[in-house]
DNA sequence: CTATCTGCAAACGTTTTGCATCTGT
DNA sequence: ACAGATGCAAAACGTTTGCAGATAG
């Protein structure tokens, strides 16, 4: 498809029904979300053309890997700036588009030079108060 | 041992061995890291015994799971408010011993109580640079 | 005494890998 | 044509669990 041409990987149908899952999703999903999405299009579907595809993106800066679950890694379609925040209950998540600018003395960062910072920040939701 | 009584855990010659091993740890270390230092002391040790462990320990507040490894998650002794600033090359993590108070506009926060925040800065070490 | 912990091994869920075959470009 | 993708199964990895025997309180 026209669409995905930018992103310079080989584009099988596979790959073209992962994209479109991907596209505009909010919902930050694992590998095997993606998976059982896209084995609906495609029956044979397999979880090594699921991670290989992701792999694809994340080099090409076009996925983010998240860290937002310790148990397994989600993926975001998204990579411009931006954080979550969490429900401690139900685990649901809000993108929380800000830059938040946050400097570090240099008594703090130990010689590092400081490149950015990635905030999960943590509340109850809505529907669990 | 009396400085560990008050975790209120049963204390075990293991406990105490994974106790020790714990504190003042600046180090975030495995559930494998912690397993292969006490098993010099313990060569019976066994996973069962950290993870059991480190559950009592996580359940009464004494021990944080970290998310900053999304391979495996990693430990931190320290319960007080605090931060990571990772190199994005070594993957060496320094302590980032400062409270931001963020505060989300409500429009942001769909409706979430906000709790707190846990923030993870990115940069490139001494060594690395 | 007994509720709980230990250690082992097996099971589990997620991710990676090997390889023969297929397919975009 | 061929570099690289697919699909399957097996393996690898971190973590959890079941259970018989041991032990702290």
């Amino acid at each position: 498809m026209e669409e995905y041409r930018h992103l310079n990987i080989k584009l099988t149908p596979q790959r073209i029904a992962i994209l479109d899952y991907l596209k505009g999703n909010k919902s930050h999903p694992s590998a095997e979300d993606i998976f059982k999405a896209v084995k609906k299009e495609f029956p044979t579907m397999s979880f090594a053309t699921v991670y290989n595809t992701l792999e694809a993106l994340k080099n090409k800066g076009n996925v983010q890997e998240l860290k937002i679950d310790s148990s397994k890694k989600r993926y975001d379609p998204d990579c411009s700036t931006h954080h979550h925040l969490i429900c401690t209950k139900c685990k649901s998540i809000v993108d929380i588009f800000n830059d938040f600018k946050l400097n570090l003395s240099e008594d703090l960062t130990e010689g590092f030079d400081l490149i950015g910072n990635s905030i999960e920040f943590f509340g109850v939701c809505h529907d669990c108060k």
